[in-house]
DNA sequence: TTGTAAGCGTTATCAG
DNA sequence: CTGATAACGCTTACAA
């Protein structure tokens, strides 16, 4: 066990050196090989492991079939829908031998950078992408290759935004949206209000899409800006709306996080839920039925999530599927999943 | 944008080639070096994209310093436990500009060959490893070098299993176990149980010691058997606990992930928590937060944690720090955290 | 059983 | 501005 600061670390030759044979011969211990004496193998072995030897893995790698990686992009782990995707992406990856990078871009200063980095470490990348790969024209400035050439699939690519230039898997809570208003206005909900995940002013789509849905049923709906999609912006956002908003009987939230920090707030004040207000979340996730009441939520398969992006992924790489276009476009949908906050 | 099934992806040479430039002027296009103009860069730069070419990571790592890679092993991302020891690993190796590859290991049937994978992808090993490394005496089975030669670095070891011959965190519930044992009996426990995730008939580490610092205040505490460390199984441990186990006023969980089950549970049964049973998790996961009754728990510092182990790994890499012995040995006490539940 | 030679894809160095 | 040459660490032929 090797303790000094070793400037450079042990090659091939070293071992080979010290052991007095060739590197082949190294090589053919390291490997568990045949065609070397039980005698010469101890030799070269400890001769390895007196000088703290590893095979260099880009040496290696340069002559064997590499081992596919695949970098995960997330945005916070500490939001539990990314480790439930996370969980599910591992999971078909191990099914198809490709190991997971996993690249949290929640506290980074220079994201930009970590896109680059991580793009030099794997085979493909997917998930949560704000950079858009770069374009055909590579003309202008003289900006860094960085996508270029690596497969990629954004998850939750937004359709308003265009066709992708990439592979993609786009989330489609339209139908849910529509059940869920149905829902809502069947059980006598009024005064609906969206609890936003977004700067104040610029509503997201899924505000949009659920005032939509609700006005098709008579029902106006305000929508209320959260700082951002986690359990405790939710909290924040539900004392500010109690104290400064609208009377509501109903909150539909960006997210199952956010909820979680409605149905917190409103234990805090004593407001029972559903009876005096509804609460709905998005996402599906499994923590979802720890809380009480559970949570109602328009759910997203995240095993089905997972398998398309990894499935592009890996086809893309292999050169089964197309870079971009619709064959590697794919679409799941949110259903409502009914439970005791609504 | 390549489509067809290109058997080998394209090299600098196959670049250069077309490009009709050698291959160091191919390098110097595709790393924005300057000494090139911009013409012949831009030739090199379209036929690079009309080939679909990208630096190979190993030909380029044989070269430069190499990006360090660290492999996080969990058990089980479904398990809240980790998804927060992860964030906080990768946080903090990213701090030291290092990446993290993530290997669950919780449906892999070879777990051995997961290890011996991710050690020739990675620099360094942290996590919750059950496979010790090679030891020191490689003499007898032709047996894989595997982690031979990696800094090692596993967290929650067992100190009764002797000292570590790799760097180590311990987690040492003592102190908090005292304390919520001295809590309980405080508040006029009677009858607790412990419901363990272990098989029948073989108590964990832990519930010996939450026996013995019961007992120093006259409680007997019964031990009671849970499927594994799930929700699903503290819920289901709890059911049987119920229908089949002694009577109880407290339940001491082997996790917080049990303790949401046995939540779950007794609201089921209208078993009012913490007035009729009292309810304690261990880890202080932030979802003890979310819930009703907020979780009393035993909690872990998990920053802590996640600091200790990526500061040895790189030390141990960096040879700043040795690969075994007291130096690489680190304690981190639980603390006992009274909230709603107990 | 062992060693020699060649090549994997990339970049650094040094000439031109 | 460009290119030849060497080197990185390893493995797979092939030869001894």
């Amino acid at each position: 066990m090797p303790v000094g600061g070793t400037a450079r670390s042990a090659t091939i030759n070293d071992v080979a050196a010290a052991a007095g044979v060739s590197r082949q011969t190294v090589t053919r211990a390291m490997n568990d090989m045949r065609g070397i004496s039980a005698d010469t193998k101890q030799r070269v072995l400890s001769a390895a492991r007196s000088l703290g030897y590893r095979p260099s893995r880009f040496g290696r790698g340069l002559v064997k079939a590499p081992l596919n990686t695949l970098g995960l992009v997330i945005d916070d782990l500490a939001n539990p829908y990314y480790p439930e995707l996370a969980a599910a992406v591992i999971g078909f990856a191990a099914e198809r031998g490709w190991n997971v990078m996993l690249a949290d871009a929640v506290h980074v200063r220079d994201r930009h950078r970590l896109m680059t980095d991580l793009a030099q470490q794997v085979d493909a990348i997917v998930g949560y992408l704000s950079l858009d790969p770069v374009d055909g024209s590579g003309a202008a400035g003289g900006d860094v290759v960085e996508l270029a050439g690596l497969p990629v699939v954004r998850i939750d690519h937004d359709d308003a935004a265009g066709p992708p230039r990439f592979g993609a898997i786009s989330l489609d809570p339209d139908a849910a949206m529509v059940a869920v208003a149905a829902h809502l206005a069947a059980v006598g909900v009024r005064r609906p209000v969206m609890l936003d995940a977004s700067p104040p002013g610029r509503a997201s789509g899924r505000a949009r899409h659920v005032a939509v849905s609700l006005a098709a049923h008579g029902l106006a709906c305000a929508v209320w800006p959260a700082g951002d999609a986690t359990v405790a912006a939710g909290a924040e956002g539900a004392e500010d709306l109690i104290a400064h908003g609208p009377p509501f009987d109903a909150v539909v939230a960006f997210n199952d996080a956010v909820a979680l920090g409605v149905l917190q707030t409103c234990r805090r004040h004593g407001v029972d839920v559903p009876h005096d207000v509804r609460v709905v979340g998005m996402d599906g996730l499994s923590i979802g039925t720890y809380v009480t009441p559970q949570l109602t939520t328009l759910a997203i398969d995240m095993s089905e999530v997972a398998r398309h992006a990894v499935e592009l992924a890996v086809g893309m790489r292999l050169g089964e599927l197309p870079w971009s276009g619709p064959t590697v476009h794919r679409r799941v949908a949110h259903r409502l999943v009914v439970r005791e906050s609504a």
